[in-house]
RNA sequence: UGCCCGGUCGUCUAAAGGCAGGACAGCUGGUUUUGGUCCAGUCAGUGGGGGUUCGAAUCCUCCCCGGGCAACCA
């Protein structure tokens, strides 16, 4: 952890409290398991938050384990994202980088231990023959004809499953429970099947794979996890880790406990319709800014105390919950109004033409680098006859609470004069605001006049000739409704993908943005936060990406 | 219609039989050289009916609503 944050406390809290005051446990271990499928996203970072945090909060530690029992789905690449993704949070595995793979012949070995105890049995129905035997929730479930097969024999045809005798799904090895609980998860549940696949690391040793129910709990009980902490989902397997590990030899018997995932707004979670969005190119891939991944997030600019801020807002509980990304924003927002140094950039420039400021003089004024930070200081901003301005920062006619530009109404140019405005040149035949024009008032040097006066409107802007044109990219909400999963018959998430979800603009900026480094953050000032983008800038040539835009409630009370 | 889990301001979340509180969002006002920030204020909630109790968001009961579970995925 970069720095110590405050404790936390929820219900599982409370849970191991109790553990740890009955004196339980030598050290709390608690476990962050990712399956090697896909990238994280801000869902994992929640788990990532609640698992490593918990471990430090009671002086215990947390592991890294990728569960890779599943070779047809998982891969190198994501092993490499996952690692970097946590480590960019904040958190340390420290020695602990553990696989599900490390173990598959200690599992191996437990499977067969099942089977001598008359637990398990090696099946030959089919996926589709077992599917009628277990029966629905609503009707007990009827004995597989292999459920008692001699031991004797289960355990060589294990044996010859393993020693790839036989061809994926012909035989699989099944616990046996009970074919009538009306938890389906413990009616004679698979635990190993057969895969001739190649595993990212183990390679081609293995043809018969553990299935999560069987492999979770060993692993768990294999690292000495005391808290094995999962999502709501899961709650319906606990009878059957339970039950395993109440079967077995084991070392230990960790305590499952189930917490509920998290759910965005305007935003899907499912690696799956992640992936899809990646295959399909909605999106630049994996780490695009608009996507809700912790590599999407980080290029988009958001920081790791933000993200953590947001986990420890957002609280641990077992309500199933849609949590507003506004308190996302708000989190990354609070964090760079402190400490995001300010610049002036004109996102939709209009010309303003200052009639009796003088030909080819330029003025350097003293811009603040950071109103919330003296020890920032200041900056030169160069001034001149010619500056650009946003387009919506003048109004031929206005309404009386306009603050800024419209015929002859007073604003202050920040750092720079108070300037009236006294008209406009607009195309004969479009219409279009050509530029702006207006007089300033020499005395009003800095932006205060010496009578005292007081203007409402103070707006940004850039001198024309000294300013340097920027690639900016302005991101919105990759969905346009609150709930993309929550579809029609018939429809699609993807129904409702917000075609303007990323406007790339070329926009007028103070030159000495030029010089903003890969991954540096800064305030547009009345714009947003920004971030330079760290694949697409070239030294000299930095690409922004708009972070959040800054609270706006003129705009919002005025939109359209 | 089987089993499991869960219902507190719009949203997220506290209150472990004793004043329903915070945060986000919204709204009002103040300050302000960012219509930002900050400050003050405000709006707003225990799904419903019974019961236990001096006292119930909390315990019991029935009902209602939401979610999960029938991969050789995790």
């Amino acid at each position: 952890m970069v720095e110590k944050e405050e404790a936390v406390s929820h219900f599982i809290v409370d849970m191991i409290e109790k553990d740890v005051a009955e004196g339980r446990h030598q050290q709390i271990m608690t476990r962050f398991p990712p399956e090697p499928n896909g990238y994280l996203h801000i869902g994992h970072a929640k788990s990532i938050c609640l698992n490593f945090g918990l471990a430090e909060q009671f002086g215990g530690v947390c592991n890294l384990r990728f569960d890779d029992t599943n070779p047809t789905a998982e891969d190198v690449e994501y092993v490499e994202s996952i690692k970097d993704d946590v480590r960019w949070l904040g958190f340390d595995w420290e020695d602990r980088l553990y696989f599900a793979s490390d173990y598959f012949e200690k599992m191996y070995q437990y499977a067969e231990e099942l089977i001598l105890a008359g637990k398990a049995y090696v099946c030959t129905l089919s996926p589709e023959e077992f599917k009628e035997y277990r029966g629905v929730p609503t009707r007990p479930g009827t004995p597989s004809p292999w459920r008692d097969r001699p031991i004797e024999e289960n355990l060589d045809l294990f044996r010859r499953m393993r020693a790839g005798e036989f061809s994926d799904g012909e035989y699989v090895l099944r616990a046996k429970i009970d074919m009538s609980s009306p938890n389906l998860h413990m009616r004679d549940p698979a635990i190993y099947r057969i895969k001739h696949a190649h595993h990212h690391r183990t390679g081609d040793s293995w043809c018969v794979y553990p299935m999560y129910d069987f492999a979770h709990g060993l692993e768990d009980a294999i690292e000495g996890v005391t808290h094995s902490i999962c999502t709501l989902e899961f709650e319906v397997h606990r009878p059957l880790y339970d039950w395993l590990l109440d079967q077995l030899s084991v070392p230990c018997h960790p305590q499952q406990i189930e917490f509920a995932r998290l759910n965005l707004t305007y935003t899907v979670m499912s690696k799956r319709k992640l992936l899809e969005l990646v295959r399909d190119k909605v999106v630049w891939g994996w780490d695009d800014p608009r996507m809700p991944t912790v590599s999407g997030l980080r290029r988009r600019g958001y920081t790791p105390e933000s993200i953590r801020a947001f986990c420890r807002k957002i609280g641990v509980t077992k309500m199933g919950s849609l949590t507003d990304i506004a308190l996302l924003e708000h989190c990354i927002r609070e964090e760079l109004n402190a400490s995001a140094p300010r610049a002036m950039v004109v996102l939709d420039p209009v010309k303003l033409i200052i009639e009796n400021y003088p030909e080819g003089q330029v003025e350097y004024l003293d811009g603040v680098n950071n109103p919330e930070d003296p020890e920032a200081g200041t900056r030169p901003v160069a001034f001149t006859r010619e500056l650009y301005i946003e387009r919506g920062d003048f109004m031929e006619e206005a309404p009386k609470k306009f603050f800024r530009l419209k015929p002859g109404q007073e604003v202050r140019l920040r750092y720079g004069y108070l300037v009236t405005c006294t008209g406009c040149e607009k195309d004969p035949v479009t219409g279009e605001v050509l530029a702006v024009t207006c007089t300033y008032d020499p005395e009003t040097r800095g932006g205060n006049a010496p009578d005292g006066r007081r203007v409402k409107g103070t707006i940004h802007w850039v001198s024309k000739p000294e300013c340097a044109d920027l690639p900016v990219r302005l991101f919105d909400r990759l969905f346009q409704v609150e709930q993309p999963d929550d579809v029609p018959e018939g429809g699609s998430f993807r129904d409702y993908l917000n075609p303007e979800s990323c406007e790339q603009i070329v926009a007028k900026g103070e030159a000495m943005l030029l010089d903003t480094e890969a991954g540096v953050r800064c305030q547009f000032e009345r714009n947003g936060y920004f971030v330079v983008d760290e694949k697409d800038s070239q030294p000299g040539k930095p690409v922004f990406n708009r972070i959040v835009p800054l609270k706006d409630s003129w705009g919002r009370q005025h939109k359209n």
